[in-house]
RNA sequence: UGGGGUAUCGCCAAGCGGUAAGGCACUAGUUUUUGGUACUGGUAUCGGGGGUUCGAAUCCCUCUACCCCAUCCA
């Protein structure tokens, strides 16, 4: 199915086939502060999918740093959701307190070359010396201290002898550096707190920063994989490693999008608040995007693990719609659930030509579902149907019941209504109707054709029960807080009818109500007195959306207008440059443009033209260099470039004087980059001067031509951009040395 | 504003110079005792503008928009 792999993936296989590690480790580091939801559930599948597709393994680390909001019923939710998605962890659970004295001696190792000092400013101040994003920041005076001071200062800092926020551990790195993180990060804080598993025995933590990396190497993680807000974390993550010398196996970060799913919060802070301000009944409320919700609603893991499958992974910010999340579950459920019959919102039928009872037969799966059972169903003359199901006055392409219309009743007979019963407001509160004998389901001689069958309840046997109707959580696309909440997500039913064999023979603890959607024996409340259910999600629902769509017209969507910013304009020098490239030398504007405001390319070009005996074309020359040259040069200095302007005049001679295609000047190009060879000698060794004679290149188009009839239909059908589909294979069979332009032509010929 | 990222259909997402994958959603039709399922078909020229090339979503220049970073959180 997919063909495609994602980005990590393609990391770690290359990094696999390097030889960069023996086998890849990851692991799912969490913290244990709050319950895991759906955007764990992606990293999860992530982490543990991609250790299980390389054969590697992945660890399960409470990443438990922060004695204050960690928590061991939180790890416990933790260790729940891998399991309950069926992903085994390797060995013990990990957790990062384990570390601590490892880390504090790495802390020491610091201190003692003089990367780590203890710092004693305030925390306003520290905020202040930072700096901002365009101001660089200041050190502290502090960080003159002796090494013996700092590890004086450091143990008695570990030892409980100083108050909160008295001092904290930092990194000498850089207080001017452009990217924030790395101005001289905290390595440690000073927390009297007692921590949930080392107790009281710790008075310094460490950050996340220095904790991380650290607790990565020790575990020997080789693909250390996070969201995208840690990128400028990489930086640190990189630091503590190679100037702790830990470099000769070790991981590397590599950061993928968090999950967003709209009509969604995700937030542990937002969902906590949930939790804690009573809008839901608990972490697990089935209104939850936590995995305990999910669970709880009815979601399968197998739902949950194919959409993180279907969504994939990237590293562009995205909000995937909640629709995909709901297909899963539908498409699971779909061949694996009996189908019962229950009813919602009661309407009473009576059936006046019906006397006794009996039991029909049922199977509980329909045909497209290759599953075996099925069960009896009483009916007799008093029964419910669904009250959306009858419509007095029914708009068209209403297909259910009506004075006008019968309908049959699933498993069961066709009706007819005869009357309708209100009460003094109005209101239905019955239908009289008639059956017709003959046409019993499976044994129809009635000959009579309906538009559907609708689902029903016997009126003596039914069962009651608890259906407790879930919808989103939020009304908004984007919920920002509370009062984006849906005033309508739960909905209880304490009076719904089910069919008795549901009750009874228990066949399932998933079902789908015919016609309905999917429902869930709650898994706490359900009790064989008072069943309850809950509804996992509806069925696709044409009709309804239909009836919707006719209300909103569909408003027309403004495209979104460009705006162009200004350029810089050129300096003085820029722009006498320019004008010597666009009238002396006739380059076009653009390329004029781009050389004359950038001086290493400039100057690089200057010496190619003018050290090249003879010169090339200037054209010509400048193609390459703003269009090549400048892709090297935007990274590495002149100095670092394994060609030099010499040799790119030589490429481009060659390329005027028709030795080789500018596609093949292309190749002979990355080679250069790469081996610092020379061009002439490149082209020599691979053979790659371009063939031009149409003779040798016509038996090939023949060729391609007879191996692809299907194409070459298409293309004297119209489409013509198969063109660069003939052109290409041609190329491909010769290497890439045929002379494009020619084959261009005689392709063009041959298939007119 | 300095730095780091990202932009391909309504929503995700492949693609790495040679015919714009796939899924969801939408839509038309076939089958159907679920207005379900299944099946068949339809639906984009790649954020904008230039340039290089026989050929550009892919390379170069430039502009724009959005996200992240100034917690003793992770």
């Amino acid at each position: 199915m997919s063909e495609s792999k994602d980005f990590l993936r393609t990391i770690v296989e290359e990094d696999l086939k390097s030889g960069k590690y023996k086998e890849v480790v990851t692991r799912f580091p969490p913290e244990p502060n709050g319950f895991p939801h759906i955007g764990h559930a992606k990293s999860i599948c992530i982490n543990f999918g991609i250790a299980d597709d390389y054969h590697g393994h992945c660890n399960l680390r409470m990443d438990d740093t922060n004695p204050t909001t960690e928590d061991t019923k939180y790890v416990e939710a933790l260790k729940d959701a891998v399991q309950w998605l069926g992903f085994n962890w390797d060995g013990n659970v990990r957790y990062t307190s384990d570390y601590f004295p490892k880390l504090y001696d790495y802390a020491v190792e610091l201190i003692k070359i003089g990367k780590a000092y203890v710092d004693s400013l305030t925390e306003e101040e520290i905020r202040e010396y930072r700096g901002t994003v365009t101001e660089s920041g200041k050190r502290s005076k502090y960080a003159q201290r002796s090494v013996e001071e700092n590890l004086d200062l450091f143990e008695r800092m570990k030892n409980g002898e100083f108050k909160d926020g008295e001092h904290v551990l930092r990194a000498r790195i850089d207080m001017s550096a452009a990217n924030m993180k790395m101005r001289d990060p905290l390595l440690y804080r000073i927390r009297h707190a007692h921590h949930y598993r080392s107790g009281d025995e710790w008075h310094v933590y460490p950050m996340y920063d220095f904790g991380h990396c650290l607790s990565d190497y020790i575990e020997g993680i080789s693909h250390s994989m996070c969201t995208l807000e840690f990128e400028n974390n990489r930086d640190i993550y990189d630091w503590v490693l190679d100037t702790l010398g830990l470099d000769t196996v070790r991981p590397y970060q590599h950061e993928f999008a968090r999950l967003a799913i709209n009509y969604t919060v995700m937030s542990k802070r937002k969902l906590l608040e949930l939790v804690e301000g009573g809008q839901v009944s608990g972490w697990d409320d089935p209104r939850m995007p936590t995995i305990a919700g999910y669970r709880r609603r009815g979601y399968t893991p197998e739902s949950i693990i194919n959409f993180c499958d279907q969504i994939g992974i990237a590293k562009a910010n995205s909000m995937v719609d909640v629709a995909q999340l709901e297909f899963c579950i539908r498409d699971d459920l779909n061949t694996k659930v009996p189908r019962v019959m229950a009813v919602l919102d009661p309407l009473k039928v009576t059936i006046v030509n019906y006397e006794g009872s009996e039991e029909l037969d049922a199977s509980y799966y329909p045909e497209d579902v290759p599953k075996e059972g099925s069960r009896k169903i009483p009916f007799s003359k008093e029964i419910y149907i669904e009250r959306d199901d009858f419509m007095e006055n029914p708009p068209k392409g209403y297909f259910r019941l009506t004075p006008e219309q019968s309908v049959r009743l699933k498993h069961a007979y066709i009706i007819t209504c005869k009357e309708v019963i209100k009460d003094a407001n109005g209101n239905i509160t019955e239908i009289i109707a008639e059956y017709n004998p003959e046409s019993k389901s499976g044994q129809d001689t009635s000959g009579i054709k309906v538009k559907s069958a609708i689902q029903w309840v016997d009126a003596k046997t039914a069962k009651t029960v608890e259906v407790r109707v879930y919808d989103r959580l939020y009304s908004s696309e984007a919920p920002e807080g509370i009062e984006d909440l849906n005033p309508h997500s739960l909905q209880v039913i304490k009076n719904a009818l089910i069919e008795p064999a549901v009750i009874t023979e228990k066949p399932d603890v998933r079902f789908q109500f015919e016609r309905q959607g999917y429902f869930y024996a709650d898994p706490i409340d359900y009790t064989d007195e008072k069943p309850v259910f809950n509804k996992i999600v509806g069925l696709k629902d044409s009709w309804g959306k239909k009836k919707k769509e006719d209300k909103h017209a569909s408003k027309p969507q403004a495209k979104k207008v460009q705006i162009d910013g200004e350029v810089v304009p050129m300096s003085e020098a820029e722009q006498a440059l320019f004008d010597k490239y666009t009238g002396e030398f006739k380059l076009n504007s653009e390329v004029a443009n781009t050389l004359a405001r950038d001086e290493k390319l400039s100057n690089f070009y200057y010496e190619a033209l003018a050290l090249s005996v003879p010169s090339p074309n200037p054209v010509g020359l400048a193609n390459i260099v703003t269009n090549e040259v400048a892709r090297e040069l935007k990274e590495k200095s002149v100095d670092e470039l394994k060609f030099n302007p010499i040799q790119i005049g030589e490429l481009a001679k060659m390329v005027d004087d028709e030795t080789i295609s500018s596609k093949i000047a292309k190749q002979v190009f990355e080679e250069m980059a790469k081996t610092g060879e020379n061009p002439i000698q490149i082209v020599e060794a691979k053979g790659l001067v371009q063939i031009s004679d149409p003779s040798k290149i016509l038996p090939i188009i023949d060729e391609i031509i007879a191996k692809n009839p299907d194409n070459v239909a298409k293309f004297k059908a119209g489409n013509t951009k198969l063109l660069g589909f003939f052109v290409g294979q041609v190329l491909k069979n010769t290497g890439g040395k045929a002379n494009p332009k020619v084959v261009n032509e005689l392709v063009s010929e041959k298939l007119k």
